[in-house]
DNA sequence: CTTGACTCTGTACTTAAGTACGGAAGTAAG
DNA sequence: CTTACTTCCGTACTTAAGTACAGAGTCAAG
């Protein structure tokens, strides 16, 4: 009963996936995904597995994974390596929380530069040109 | 009065501003900064205004400009153009808040995904797992 | 006057995540 | 059977912000 039928051109699966051709090629020499047999010089077929894989690759991507680190998420796929996924994944939400307080901080010095600038006219120089001056 | 003294090598300005000598290069050929003259093929001079010019674009990178904006930043340099400045920063502002809003959603997203993963031992797979290959 | 450090110039390399392209071969429709 | 679309494969290009390096020239100290 493993065996999913294996119907998809690499154009429908990248159709169905919402990704270029050229990215799931990319991905096969990068490693993420293996290439199904060709079939005596023919097309190759690809399955739900497949579809699969290219989804759990652009959710990793989209909560911050590098591909480098979905490739290690891969390697722990068989669920018998939960502790592992669970430490890397408390990595990487450290890392966003890194990435959320720098983008606080920026997000107040820019507020205060546009609020202080054009507020005081008549000035020789913008207060937001003079204040990167000087930082 | 407007004759600061140029006496850096370019050595001592990367140093004082603490970037690399070749990053000083880039910026020239990228338009960033210009080249002072070079005294019958002697040696080029920087002064203050070249430091300050490098603590700028420093600054601006940190606040999330790109070096292309940065470029655009540094043709209203003259003051008069503050309103245009202002303009400008206040789009950075607003491209900052939405990655904010990003990190946070990512944030809650793998917040939950580690709560979850391991809570439920003896599971067939590992939620977090589970959940990027469904999501 | 030589040595060693620094500068100048141009070109090439780096990383990440793809995208584009050219030519050959397979495949589906008419 | 021809035409048109895909696929396959390898290679090269893209962006951003630098970094690295080779070969030639310059400069200051000893």
């Amino acid at each position: 009963m493993n065996e999913t039928t294996e119907t998809l051109t690499i154009g429908v699966l990248a159709e169905a996936a919402g990704v270029n051709v050229e990215t799931i090629r990319f991905y096969q020499r990068k490693g993420l995904m293996q290439e199904p047999d060709r079939p005596q010089g023919g097309i190759r077929r690809y399955g739900d597995a497949d579809l699969a894989r290219v989804h759990f690759i652009k959710s990793a991507q989209r909560l911050g994974f590098s591909l480098d680190e979905v490739a290690d998420l891969l390697k722990l796929e068989d669920g018998s390596h939960c502790t592992e996924a669970r430490e890397q994944a408390e990595r990487k939400l450290a890392d966003v929380r890194a990435r959320l307080a720098d983008l606080q901080r920026i997000e107040g010095a820019l507020q205060g530069l546009v609020e202080r600038c054009c507020a005081a006219s008549g000035q020789v120089q913008c207060p937001l040109i003079a204040a990167l001056q000087a930082a």
